[in-house]
DNA sequence: TTGAAAGCGGTACCAT
DNA sequence: ATGGTACCGCTTTCAA
């Protein structure tokens, strides 16, 4: 039945018919029980209801199907115990690997796994990872912004804690610091939207004149978006708004957002492919792939008149 | 060690110390085999990547979570033959039921099951089932919009195979039907936002001087209230808008959306307390539980002047 | 109370 | 080429 040897036309024939009549499908389980394991990933993520980590969790699903593995997945909140849980109930259920968004702070749970783990939208050298590039990010978000005009920028620095939000804010604060425009560098700590919205009238009222912000990510942007409405400025007349992510809700504001794409269904299926590699090869080699960014340009920049 | 009759307290010690020691937990697929059930259940949704689903799933989730069951879950797309590809497979893997939201026009999958089903956010007589009470949402909306003196209104129709489009549909215009307010009824085959950009367009075309826009979810009136703004009319002066579903997205809007809110993440904790219930009581009786929705007053109405 | 054994449904190996 | 058997790790039953 596996296809190993010869077997007799005859028999081969029966034994599909009966496959056929009696509905048979092998039982995963018996088989993961003696093989110790089986053809299911863990994946875990912050919160599948932040926007961001659907993109990526479809991508790894997508891949993972394709070579009919199925996905247990669990949302952490970040919580160190949460995690350590799913990451056992993983591996009581013999999951062949491990795909994790979760913030690597808490490290430690990973430590001395016997089965591979790779790392999503996080970087790490102590384990295989897929993130995009967030400093050149920056960069480009930076020379959009100056080339666009902005001469008072504000560039929004997202949470201390975010190894891929302090590689934006790199990025952009190198091109920033080597041009001529004034700018103004905004501490934040989180990415909630009601933080944000807080951020934001600080920012108006601090920096009045402000004509351009560099946002930490999407949702910061919308927040500032908002606030610039709210207080009737005209965009990108008055001021331009560069976001981070390209998260589905961006081109649906008004006006659309421009931003600085992930590509997020990408970095879920190369973290699935990678995973597999790993388990085929059973090198744990450590690997890190950096997908590239790209500028999506909306309707909160300007055009770019030296360009037309 | 299952606390099953009288064990001697030396023993008990030593196991435990035992399990201490070498680190221990049980394995689940082992378990599993032999009961021929494990502690997963699979859940079946369209697209998780619409950002509607991640609300339920989290619900599921979570409530999944205090019973110690985990979730494999599968994106259909709404294609017949990957759900049955996740059915089986999921019975594969023993689990104990299915909590599915697709589409159940493929109802043909789910007869004969030998594990309990629950559908979510879908109704069904035939199996058990967890929705929101669309039918009162359309005449809230409708209610809403009226009160809040709109003349000429707009309702849109969402796609005809969607039950709880339907629902939301018939209720909007059942009080528009017996209301004096003119009103003009526009089809529509699809939630996505590429479509319901180019319905929008044709909306203000052949239908100029309409006030107020029932839409059919919220991604669709995201589409109006884009097109609104611009060509140029305020809102909700001009116009007022009035959504479906609540999602997070919807108060990030400019101006936030006003909307008739499901449940979401509550209906994914009740599918999730049926199905245990089920399960317990092995009781496979058909139970339908409705929500209650409620209209979430935002921006895109106007104040209702009669009741301040 | 505790230990031994059978069986869940597959896979892999060995002998026929 | 095919049939038999041991084993994966746990639960349950039965005997000691």
């Amino acid at each position: 039945m596996n296809e190993t040897g010869y077997v007799h036309e005859d028999t081969k024939k029966a034994v599909n018919l009966a496959i056929e009549q009696l509905n048979y499908s092998p039982n995963e389980v018996a088989r993961s029980l003696y093989k110790r394991k089986s053809r299911l990933i863990g994946l875990l993520l912050p919160d599948i209801t932040n926007p961001f980590f659907p993109l990526l969790a479809r991508g790894v699903e997508d891949e993972m199907r394709l070579h009919d593995f199925r996905i247990i997945f669990g949302n952490t909140d970040e919580d160190h115990e949460k995690e350590q849980d799913y990451i056992q109930t993983f591996q009581q259920n013999n999951v062949i690997g491990i795909i994790s968004m979760t913030n690597n702070l808490s490290k430690s749970n990973y430590n001395d796994m016997p089965i591979p783990v790779v790392f999503l939208d996080r970087t790490s050298s102590n384990h295989p990872s897929v993130y995009a590039d967030g400093k050149e990010g920056g960069r480009i978000a930076a020379h959009e912004m100056i080339k666009r005009n902005s001469k008072r920028i504000t560039l929004i620095k997202g949470p201390a804690h975010l190894q891929t939000a302090q590689d934006r804010f790199k990025g952009a604060l190198e091109v920033l610091s080597s041009s001529n425009v004034d700018f103004y560098v905004m501490s934040t700590t989180s990415f909630s939207f009601k933080d944000a919205e807080k951020w934001a009238r600080d920012l108006f009222e601090k920096y009045e004149d402000t004509d351009g912000v560099i946002a930490s990510n999407d949702i910061v942007a919308t927040a500032v978006l908002h606030e610039a409405l709210r207080t009737g400025r005209k965009i990108p007349e008055d001021i331009q708004i560069i976001g981070f992510d390209d998260i589905p809700h961006s081109s649906l504001l008004f006006p659309p957002l421009s931003t600085i794409r992930q590509p997020a269904y990408e970095m879920g299926r190369e973290a699935a492919k990678l995973l597999l590699n790993i388990i085929k090869n059973k090198k744990l080699d450590i690997k890190n792939i950096q997908l590239p960014v790209s500028f999506i340009e909306r309707s909160t920049t300007r055009k770019d008149e030296a360009n037309v």
